[in-house]
DNA sequence: AATATTTTGTGAAATGTTACACAATAAAAT
DNA sequence: ATTTTATTGTGTAACATTTCACAAAATATT
């Protein structure tokens, strides 16, 4: 389906800018447009035409030569690629305030996301009667094997982290967004005896860094 | 001071493991430890043992052959390069779920870094009296000139995004994180008659596409 | 119909990043 | 003292990603 791209991580960046260029084309569909080019979407979602190109070239989107490329043409290509269409349920772990912040959150919709549930060990914290319940962690395990979930944040403190982590793995989480200051990845020290489970992708989402990065930046070019 | 690595950007990812270098470091001493290998680190911050010796060499950090590097030392150099003596300070606008999140958000200290103060529309968020005053956003300007804010957070909704960024600008805000779901960019279009103001720094923190990606390699490796 | 213009599609070059491989050497062991 | 071992430091290679440059083609203009 896709060749060269699709190496051992997945090319994160190149998924990434299909995310972006589908919420850009859903955008500019809505604004009443019908087509594209590369430069629109590549100011758009900030990088140069040239990759929006062999994006599309990569996923054998054809654009017509004076023409730009059809948005409904791209957008089915970039749903197909990404399943957009069934809605992707994922829960939270941890219910402070930015797990919170991400279990309440409206705009996941219309990234075809949802977050089914949130877990916590703060007996306060727990709610199962709610529109998206909170459950306590005990339950965890036998709620993903049900529901057959795949994907979710931890938004536990630091120290907690990498026990919630095996906890999620261990009940059949297979991708994790973290929150937490410290980098988690995939070790398979936990399931030494019954080697059946599959590896977990983990991917740290560091804001800290992020700001402090900013800072260094600012003040180089300010120098 | 640093040469190659310097270039346009400033090499965002260097920066970037230098700070999570720190955080590590911080917690390794705590530990009682005095010095570090470079495997170690790598696995701390996940990537190779000689990624880390490169980055050190960089930065003119001195190991030594059979001892590894002294944590004080790389820390010391670490903290010079990135002025991490200094609180930084900065702003978070649109205090809403995810913004009060942040500006409540106990952990920056640790990383050197302090919310100062919120700014929003809604009148019912405004608390100038609170340990971290939120106030109304027709006050920023006035705010980041006063104190000398270079560093922001956008966390309004999308639609606000643009205007709001628009208006950090102007007030002198340098560098801007944002977590709407739009890529923001510095364009020069606001400033036409009046050219002292400097670029501005964007860097947009997207979830969703996060988690469409995760969703997307999860799948991938089950197949 | 002819010409000019715009935009795609892509090979090749440039750039940036990470990993390999190994000499140099400090510390430890014998 | 000598040998072994572990680890840094780095040139080089491998890989990945982005950009350049331009031919090809579709549309627009004259
Ligand atoms: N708040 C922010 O803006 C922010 C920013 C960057 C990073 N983070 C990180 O995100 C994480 C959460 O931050 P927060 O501000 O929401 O903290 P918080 O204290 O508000 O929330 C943490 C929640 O996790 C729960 N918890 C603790 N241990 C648990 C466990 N073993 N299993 C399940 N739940 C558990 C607590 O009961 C609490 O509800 C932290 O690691 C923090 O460093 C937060
Ligand atoms: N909540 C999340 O987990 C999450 C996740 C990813 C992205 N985001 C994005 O972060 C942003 C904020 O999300 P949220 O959930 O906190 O929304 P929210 O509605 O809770 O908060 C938005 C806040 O911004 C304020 N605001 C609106 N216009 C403003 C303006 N022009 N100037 C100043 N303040 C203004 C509102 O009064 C409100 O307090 C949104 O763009 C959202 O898409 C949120």
């Amino acid at each position: 389906m896709l060749h060269n791209k699709m190496n051992q991580a997945g090319d994160k960046k190149f998924i990434l800018r299909l995310s972006k260029y589908k919420r850009v084309l859903q955008q500019f569909k809505a604004l009443g447009m019908e087509r594209v080019f590369s430069n629109n979407l590549g100011d758009a979602i900030d990088v140069t035409p040239t990759t929006v190109r062999k994006d599309f070239a990569e996923l054998n989107i054809p654009g017509s030569k004076r023409g730009g490329y059809v948005i409904d043409e791209v957008l089915k290509r970039v749903n197909e690629l990404l399943e957009q269409d069934k809605p992707k349920k994922l829960i939270v772990v941890g219910c402070g305030k930015i797990g919170t912040a991400l279990l309440m959150y409206k705009g996941f919709e219309q990234d075809g996301l949802m977050a089914v549930a949130g877990f916590d060990i703060d007996p306060k914290k727990i709610d199962p009667n709610a529109t998206i319940p909170i459950f306590p962690l005990e339950e965890l395990k036998t709620f993903v094997k049900k529901n057959n979930i795949k994907v979710g944040i931890i938004s536990v403190p630091a120290e907690s982290a990498s026990r919630v982590l095996d906890l999620m793995i261990e009940a059949g989480i297979r991708g994790v967004l973290n929150f937490a200051p410290v980098e988690l990845k995939y070790t398979k020290r936990f399931i030494a005896k019954n080697d059946h489970t599959a590896g977990c992708i983990i991917h740290n989402m560091h804001i800290s860094p992020e700001l402090i990065n900013l800072f260094f930046l600012v003040k180089k070019q300010e120098e």
